[in-house]
DNA sequence: GTCTATAGCGAGATAGAC
DNA sequence: GTCTATCTCGCTATAGAC
């Protein structure tokens, strides 16, 4: 009933766009205010906890959206494992390439992994990265073998993290488009 | 003659350990005042330009590092590929791997690179990025040809800065392990 | 639920004595 | 070349009116 001016799930999606773009440092909480149309001190209101609260929040909020609308593409039925690879990596290509900010998770490990203020948010960044292996190595499951499957499916996750840093430096998405080219050879060639 | 408490160099040694550590904007310039022993003001003396020069001179350095003490390997007389490979991936692997925070130039690109304040350092990013390439390429061109080795040289620094992504996250080397053995792989079974 | 006002702190940066 | 003192600003966060 409440008329609130902005929901949770809008304000999660604004800092998504700012925390991707700038990283968490850089941007400040009246910043975020702002592209929310909200007032600074209202941000407690939603996030009592303060701007740790907000990052967690949307970090856990992006590992859903994964999960519910990328990765879980790799479990439907009726469909060939490549068929299934190929609609992950498109879902995939537009997430990380779309917009500016490549991968938020890579883009926060980087910047504050080796903090102890944020050791609390390593169990995130470690699901997020968990659930991208275990969907890619169901897919490469049939072809290679579940070891050789779980060692490609982290090979992909890996070549695609470095591609993002490559394509937002070079401006040019043929670094990433490349990693997804080597994910569907695993497919056709598997190494010995 | 005048017997200054500490140098540049030193200075930017120091600047070094922590912004790879702690990023950019995390760490201050108090912070790297207390940790090179001079006061915080005495840092414009050093660096008029303010923070932002710090972090482009530490940056232009860690280039020139890379260069000379890394990269100059490939170019050396008298050596197959193949060995001059392994020394520069021993080399690599103290560097980044050794002490906390990976790869000083890709946190930072990942941290500043759609900041239009950092715009200038691009330049800086690319050199880097490029005497890499160079040098790989260099060292596969005899056994893939020219325009091979350098998609190769390219991927194989794309793997690595993955790598260190994952590696730093689960506190465990084997994913940039796993890079330099590709790229090992690569001289010994060029693809198609 | 929404706003104003402001506390309290630490940041980057400057001036000037010695 | 080194240091102290200080300015100014923007940040996170809180209190409390409406």
């Amino acid at each position: 009933m409440p008329a609130q001016k902005i929901t949770k799930p809008e304000i999660l999606g604004k800092a998504i766009q700012l925390f991707r773009q700038q990283g968490y440092h850089a941007t400040s909480i009246g910043q975020l205010a702002r592209h929310c149309g909200i007032q600074k001190a209202h941000f407690y209101y939603y996030f009592p906890d303060g701007k740790q609260q907000i990052l967690q929040e949307v970090l856990e909020s992006v590992r859903t959206y994964f999960l519910e609308r990328v990765y879980s593409i790799a479990y439907e039925k009726d469909e060939s494992p490549v068929g299934k690879y190929e609609r992950v990596v498109a879902k995939l290509e537009k997430v990380l390439l779309g917009g500016k900010g490549g991968c938020l998770m890579a883009n926060t490990i980087l910047e504050l992994v080796h903090q102890p203020d944020f050791a609390f948010i390593k169990p995130v960044w470690k699901a997020y990265i968990e659930d991208g292996i275990e969907a890619l190595a169901h897919l490469y499951e049939p072809v290679l073998g579940s070891e050789k499957a779980r060692q490609q499916a982290e090979y992909f996750l890996q070549d695609i993290e470095g591609g993002l840093i490559l394509s937002q430096l070079y401006e040019d998405n043929r670094f990433v488009r490349a990693a997804f080219e080597r994910g569907a050879q695993a497919f056709v060639s598997p190494k010995s």
